[in-house]
DNA sequence: AATGAATGAGAATTCATTCAT
DNA sequence: CATGAATGAATTCTCATTCAT
């Protein structure tokens, strides 16, 4: 249970401190201002290692980004299960993905920089991760919508533009890092993007 | 005013006509990607020529993007000209800019993309030239909040907010392509930013 | 004599298991396109063990020619055994050394490629498996000198042509192979080297 | 007629010059061994120079043995030309040719090394290059049967043989180093080759 | 004896930048 | 002004070899 598994699971130990190491490095530095052996020196393996755990740099890149993504789609199910009523689902959601966004802030931005340098099929895996997310935020726009809290729309528009307006806390957080808080940011989000009742509930 | 002046021009002419190789090649192929060689095929003069031009390669980016931005900054405020009610000002403001957008998609996703290849005090001047742009969205959302069609709100915020979706439309064009045209999308951004009215004054 | 001796023979089994692997690779794909995973791969034993039984690679290397220079020093005069005319030992000896040349064509061409690989002592030692060879050829030649059926020459160098000349099979196979037969070659080689007989002493 | 193509031919020089360093380590060291920044080091260029005027390292290799080949293409019928006899150009042409392996030993036993690491285009371009000194040779034998100082006789094969023969010179040097001098190989191969006459010419 | 994870020296190649003409 | 030949720092990637288990 403990010693057949071991070399298996230290594989993916591997991957995952490494991912780590390139996560911060990309993230500070960007993909090409980040060399191979800066990132052998910061997970504190060896050059060559790398490259048995990993096709090439881009490779990096592209578990690096996934791995980033998959917190997204781990993370917001989980914090949701708690949560009921479709409303309070959508907003959860929108809160829970901007805090994530605000403690993976330069990783988030670094998908946005570096996505193009991934070769055709990774780039298409990475853009398929972040639709799985973006999914989750469809869902609870369409228990909204199927409830009657928010009249009839584009759920997968809205669900983009949700994600996309999460997204923003990195884009431009240069920007809003001494106009708002984080706490604001996604009251205001909120405001905007759940339009907030229907004259259906009204009635 | 001519002869003396002709050199002068001449050399504002190169200039625009190596950025404008630049800004199709970096938008194409990222900056990185894109060689000094490549630029100076693209603007028919030699390699040499672009460094009596530019400081460097970052240099050519930088000018690069203040062009592209500079584009919003000349054409919102041409086409905003003949428009005076508050409220349309700002819907055709939002509707420019969206359509700069379209027309430059790849380089207003080089921007996201390049800016932190960007020395820092050139960062933060072009930080500086979209910040003029929000500028003014900025403004015309305060003429419609202080005429009292728009209720009181972070003027700057929504600036910003705005400024974003419009961009989103180059930075999740992939997924946006195949479920909308550009005229859904503004009009959405229309719905969504342009906060219908004060329906809370109004009753 | 079986209990103690079967480790040995064991790792004996080993060397040339090994060995086997190496000449297939070699062969095909040179000496430094083929990698010691690859021949580990082939062997069906791990990376670690070659370095067992084998100083370094180019150790593998020295091994596999010997292996293979070995062939000739064992096949040659096994065939010979029967045959008793000196002239009748020539030709024979002259056409098992193409065959066996044809049937290892690859390796053949791979002694000329790679034995300035080695080093100084090792490549001195494949030149004298080499040699060895040759002295089978030269003993021949001596014979039929010394029955007069052959007219006075020089032994050692004739030898050599007819190594050369077997060996040119493999070398210029590419040439060869769609002009004549195996059996073409020997006839034409048999005509050339074993001087017809020795007219003027006919006379 | 000098200042104008001084630019071209610069070029073809530096070619040259960098083609001569690595013909000299090549033949010393062997493809593998020898580093591109030695190659630079030997021309006394950078080693960026080197990959304006090869495409890569192969390239370096391909036009190193062409470059070697050619020395024989031309060298042979230039000194061919005084000599008319049939049997006569003949013998000059294999003992030319015997003298330029001779100056150009290790380099005729690197195209034998290395041929097989070119691409599969180049290595043909190498073999018809080879092809045409061959045909230098067959030439001179069809010459030679055509007038009656040679009997029928597969002319391609013969003409193969010869090459063989000179290149047996580089190809087992080891070996006859010490038991003869060019001379004496020159003549043991006219012997031997040059099927001296025919019983036609004995009438 | 056997394995294969880990190492790191080493090589090819690229490309921004300089500078003589 | 303009050119493009020349440079060399920087980087990715490979693979023989070692060694703990």
């Amino acid at each position: 249970m403990d010693g057949g598994g071991r070399s298996r699971k230290s594989a993916e130990e591997r991957r995952l401190q490494i991912v780590q190491a390139a996560e911060k490095l990309f993230s500070r530095k960007g993909f090409h201002a980040t060399t191979i052996e800066e990132i052998a020196w910061e997970a504190g393996v060896s050059k060559g290692l790398i490259y048995v755990y990993f096709e090439d740099k881009t490779d990096v890149l592209f578990l690096t980004l996934r791995f980033v993504l998959e917190i997204y789609e781990r993370e917001i199910p989980t914090v949701l299960e708690g949560v009921h009523h479709p409303m309070e689902r959508l907003e959860t959601a929108l809160r829970v993905y901007c805090s994530l966004v605000d403690s993976h802030r330069d990783a988030t931005f670094l998908a946005y920089r570096s996505t193009m340098e991934l070769p055709g099929d990774q780039r298409a895996a990475v853009k398929m991760a972040e639709s799985k997310t973006t999914r989750i935020l469809a869902d609870c726009i369409e228990d909204c919508v199927r409830g009657g809290f928010m009249g009839p729309l584009n759920v997968e528009m809205l669900a983009y533009q949700c994600v996309l307006y999460c997204h923003g806390w990195a884009l431009k957080y240069w920007a809003f890092r001494d106009k708002m808080t984080l706490e604001d940011y996604v009251s205001e989000g909120a405001r905007l993007l759940i339009v907030p009742h229907q004259t259906s509930q009204a009635v």
